[in-house]
Parts: C-alpha cells; sequence; structure tokens
DNA sequence: ACACGAGTTGCAAATTATGGAACTTTTGGA
DNA sequence: TCCAAAAGTTCCATAATTTGCAACTCGTGT
C-alpha cells in the first residue's frame, strides 16, 4: 500500500458517526501495525491533512480538507443548477431535497434543502449511500450502460433492505425502468417509512452526472405532491440539459 | 519532499480562482519537474484525491475531500455555537457575517451568512486572509501571548493594506488593544469601503478558536447599527465562553 | 506535413516507508 | 498512590516507493 492509498484509507475511516481518530482506531480500522499508523498519523499532521484535537492523541480532519471540499463543491455549475432546481421545489412541496453524486458503488450527498413539513431525513451531505439501493444512485447508474453496470457490479452487495434489488438482474431491470421513465422511486429503502422521487441530469463537456432527489413520508404523501415533485424534478432537470447541453435527459415520459 | 508533501502542496494550489490544475500548472506551482507531477497527479486521482475533469487532462479536487472537509466543518460543537450567533446578529442588523478559524499565519473562512443588504462581500468560506491583516485574524492572535506572537511573526509579510498594521510592534499594540476591549475593528483594509467587527471565542477542551464577524459599509453604518454588531458579537460569545468554559472571552468592556 | 507543447514512460539511483521489537507515556483500577 | 495494561513512539535493517533525466507519445495549430 503506497502512502498515499493510506492516507486515503484514514481519510475514508472519518464518518459523522466517528469524527475523531487514534492510532489505536486507525491500526485496527485499515488495519496496520501500530507504529506504521503512528508515524502515518504524524506525517498527516504535519501536512494539513488532519490536526489534534487540543494537546490529545486524537485526530480530526484538517482545515486544509474543509477548503479543497469548499472548491469541489463550488466549482461545479452542474451543481448550483441542480440544487436550485431541487431547492424550488423542495419550498415549493415542502420537502426535503438534495443533490448527490455517485463515487463508484456509492452515492454521495452534495447539498441539501431542509423540509418545512415535520419529516426531516438526516443531513445527506457527505453521507454515502450504496447506488444500487436508493433512488438517486439508480438514476445515476441508468446513465450507464449494462455492460458497464455489470463490470461495475460482477456480484450484487448485500442489500440494505427487502425493497432494493436483490440481484443484478434485477437492478438491471429497474435501470432500463428509470431509463423509460426518466426518473427512479424508492419507497422504505434507505429511511424507514420516506420514499423519495430522484431525477438524473449531466453535463457532457465535464462528464459530470448528479440526481436531484427529494425525499417525503412513505405514508402520507398525496397524489398531486407526488406529481409536483416528480414534474419539478423532470422540468428543472430538462431546463438543465437544455443549457449544458446533455442530450441524455430521460425525461420522456410525463407519467 | 515527501509524496504527503508534495500532494498536500498540490491541493493548496487549488482556489476559488484556480478550481482546476494540469500538469504544467502544477508542475510551475511546486515547482518540480513534469515527469514527477504526471505521476503525483496520477496517484492522487487514482486514490481520490483530484478527479478528472471529463475526459480532459484537468483535474480538480476529488469528492472525498468533500466528505472529509464536510466533518471537519461540522464535528466542532464551538464552530455551530458560534454560527448561530452570527446568523442571529446578521439577520438581526441585516449585514453579511460568518465564523473563521486561524490556520497558522491565516484565517479561513468557515460558515456564511449574507445579509439583507446591498453590500454583498464574496462569501469567505474556504477563503484565506492574513491573519494580522484581518479583524477576525487579531481576534484569534489576541488569545496568544506576545511571546507566542512575535515566534509566530519574526518579521511580519507585507501589509495588503495601508491600514493594517505596518510592524511587529504595530500588530502587538493593535492586539492588546483587542484584549482589552474584547473585539477588534477592521477598517477599508480587507475590502475596499468595508468595515467588519470581531469577536473570539474558544473552547479549552478542543483548544479550538473561532472568530465571530459581521461586516458592513464603512461609510454608512450608523452608531446604533454598530452598537448593535458589537452587543450582539459580545453577548453571543459570552453565552458560548459560559457553556464551553472558555473564561478567557475577551468581554471585559461593553464599551 | 511538421513543429511545438503537453503529458507519459523507462530505468537506475535516491529517498522514504515499513514492521518487529524495545521503549515511553498515559490511563484506570485497586 | 501504585502498578499493570494499554496507548503511543522510536530504532533500525530491509523493503518499497519515488525521483529526475531523457526519450517517447499524443494532440494541436499553422
Amino acid at each position: 500500500m503506497t502512502t498515499l492509498a493510506s492516507v486515503a484509507a484514514v481519510l475514508r475511516c472519518f464518518s459523522e458517526e466517528r469524527t475523531e481518530l487514534t492510532v489505536t482506531d486507525v491500526a485496527a480500522l485499515l488495519p496496520a501495525p501500530k507504529s506504521t499508523v503512528s508515524r502515518l498519523l504524524r506525517a498527516m499532521r504535519d501536512t494539513g491533512f488532519i490536526e489534534s484535537v487540543g494537546e490529545t492523541k486524537r485526530y480530526r480532519p484538517g482545515v486544509m480538507l474543509f477548503e479543497a471540499g469548499h472548491i469541489y463543491r463550488h466549482a461545479s455549475t452542474l451543481v448550483e443548477r441542480a440544487d436550485e432546481v431541487v431547492k424550488a421545489v423542495s419550498a415549493q412541496v415542502g420537502h426535503s431535497g438534495y443533490v448527490s453524486v455517485r463515487d463508484g458503488l456509492d452515492v454521495v450527498g452534495l447539498t441539501y434543502h431542509a423540509g418545512s413539513h415535520v419529516l426531516r431525513v438526516a443531513t445527506p451531505i457527505g453521507r454515502r449511500l450504496a447506488a444500487f439501493a436508493s433512488a438517486t444512485g439508480r438514476t445515476l447508474l441508468a446513465r450507464l450502460s449494462d455492460e458497464e453496470v455489470r463490470r461495475l457490479y460482477p456480484t450484487l452487495p448485500t442489500p440494505p433492505s427487502p425493497n432494493a434489488p436483490q440481484t443484478v438482474e434485477e437492478l438491471l431491470v429497474r435501470l432500463s425502468q428509470v431509463r423509460r421513465e426518466g426518473f427512479a422511486e424508492s419507497n422504505d429503502e434507505a429511511n424507514r417509512g420516506v420514499a423519495a422521487i430522484a431525477v438524473a441530469v449531466g453535463d457532457p463537456e465535464t462528464r459530470e452526472a448528479v440526481s436531484l432527489c427529494v425525499t417525503f413520508p412513505a405514508a402520507t404523501i398525496t397524489p398531486g405532491e407526488r406529481n409536483a415533485i416528480l414534474q419539478g424534478l423532470l422540468a428543472g432537470a430538462k431546463r438543465i440539459s437544455a443549457i449544458l447541453g446533455d442530450g441524455r435527459n430521460h425525461n420522456t415520459k410525463t407519467n
């Protein structure tokens, strides 16, 4: 394992549930010998990747990562436009919305707008979900060919819920449906009692694709509300697509 | 230069003005031989520190940095509390506010609330300013002893404006004033026509310190508005200090 | 077609990282 | 307060990775 791979592995150990790490934590998580980890964390601290928490031997991400991450987030025209759409739809229907990107087998939330209704999901910003087991992820996977999807998923990871695809074949069927309908839905899949509608759009120049998503309570959503969400997202994605020249907008049906 | 130092140096080349980098860019900026840079960027891309922009040879920060940066930002109780204070004062007086931390000789903006008045400064999030030449920076430097400040500044960097301290001795005088008064002001210093008031507060457990700041147009601010800003920040900092046990709140005067 | 600039690759030498073991420091319980 | 255990650090020979020069490839513009 190269130094870079080690550093990346350490950074991936941080999460919202584990915002600080010790030598022993990292030694167990990587796994790697304590001596190696001790020196690695020291070097990471000295170069700004992590910082000590006060005078303790605990480490947390360094401000340099915040700065670079900020640039990541704010340099993308596509994300900006997608966020505007999601914000407007979210405000219109009163449910939470967010924008995600795919990173390998996962989707990562980049932006979030809390809804005004009582149902609040935890902020998805910086949070990872399995792409195959979420509406946002499936809209992004649907932009790949079946061959590309098969290569990405030689075998399917353990599905996190019974409503998620259970086999690669089922996933492909679901993706085919996303392509036909232009959007994906999830129901009681990533969060109990929560459903979501998602639409993807891309920027052919940067080869970026993002998923626009609104979540809502599965049990109490009205058909009118659901339709407003869907139309809002589809129309927004179409506008973005027209501006950026995606030409792969899946808005083929009005449902 | 170790691999880690090289990677950190590359990440610091990104900015809001330079969101993408090429091999040639980095070779000039570091500086380093093209061959070294080519392989370094390749390794960084392979491990998630950077991503290719579409099919081009340009690179930008990777989503992994966004994730780690998000954790940095949201793991801090102090930043959260400071942000609430700044948000409330900003909403009350209608001017922009933000929270900053010090990183070496710089301050970095972490949060931002745009004011409702016409004067909008560019978002300070992720942006660096010279600590000695900004109100936020001086509130944070004032928490150091004079000896620590002298060690940090053997010589003073070139002042970016005539209103900034011009010598280390002048800086120390200004910091002494901040300690006495409990806040710092800047006027036409970081941004033309813009003034700022800042108050610092810390968390003794994590040894964090943040600066709470509100900016406003230097020419049109009224004494009442200025006082509302100052009192709002000082009172908020005092509340935080009482909760976190800072005991170094500089709220020694009501002015 | 050609020149030039951007970027990549080969290879020997230089430099850095590793892991086991010994050591030091910190922590928690009696 | 003391002591054992756990956490963390450092030494050192070996292994692994990185480096920079030079040659090469690719893309672009005239």
